[in-house]
DNA sequence: TCATGGAGGGATAAATTATTCCCCTATTGT
DNA sequence: ACAATAGGGGAATAATTTATCCCTCCATGA
């Protein structure tokens, strides 16, 4: 794995969100689990525009941050089920306030950012 | 200034929330201006950790995404000021939601953190 | 015997983000 | 003359994050 060289802040509260969640695919990664998308494939079936490796990482990393908690069946082949803990639920009014602020605002987000891209 | 290669993809409000606040210090700079430190010295201040420069790059992209506006006094030594738009305004529930989860969980985040960096 | 399904890992390359360093503006005060 | 002030920008480089490719596991059904 990768090692750090810089270690991080953890001063306010703002930095230690950041450490959690500040992923390119964490945010939606919960709120597709929230959502009931449990199973790694159909993760990656919700999210195509990532490979399956970085989704590997960054559940990994959101395990870690006990966000979610990883359930293996001893089964062949292999299942997998991902569920928010309790402490991961606590999450689901912030994800929500990003999501609902995203798609109400869809359309002129998606002005902006074309036009930013010049 | 950077080109990207990749294109962004802008499918979902997620897609949208991702272009416009994932930047490591963007919340942080949102969530100061609101509290009214408006000026690129006082931001510096309260953000020590980021550099000059990603900040004023930071601000920049705030800007052109419509989430805060600058105002350039024309007097030497020069006097810049940020404010949110009333678009960025729509932003506060959303920033207060995640600011105010880190700080409820302030300590068990901190610990969760620090015990994944083994 | 061999492909399939579903999950996961290592190595390496590419993309992106952030840091460093150094320079510029123009006025006021020493 | 010259430092200080407040803000900004370019270039090069470092750090970090994502993407790509390819390989393993093992039971089951064709």
């Amino acid at each position: 794995m990768y090692e750090r060289k810089i270690k991080p802040n953890l001063n306010c509260g703002l930095d230690l969100i950041g450490e959690v969640l500040y992923g390119k695919w964490k945010i939606r990664l919960l709120w597709f689990i929230n959502e009931g998308h449990k199973r790694p494939s159909e993760l990656q079936r919700k999210i195509p525009d990532a490979s399956r490796r970085v989704l590997n990482i960054q559940l990994k990393e959101l395990e870690q941050h006990e966000l979610v908690s990883k359930i293996i069946y001893p089964v062949v082949p292999p299942k997998v089920e991902y569920n928010l803990t309790d402490f991961g639920k606590t999450l689901i009014p912030v994800i929500s306030a990003i999501g609902n602020w995203g798609e109400e605002h869809e359309e002129r987000l998606r002005s902006l950012i074309l036009k930013s891209l010049d």
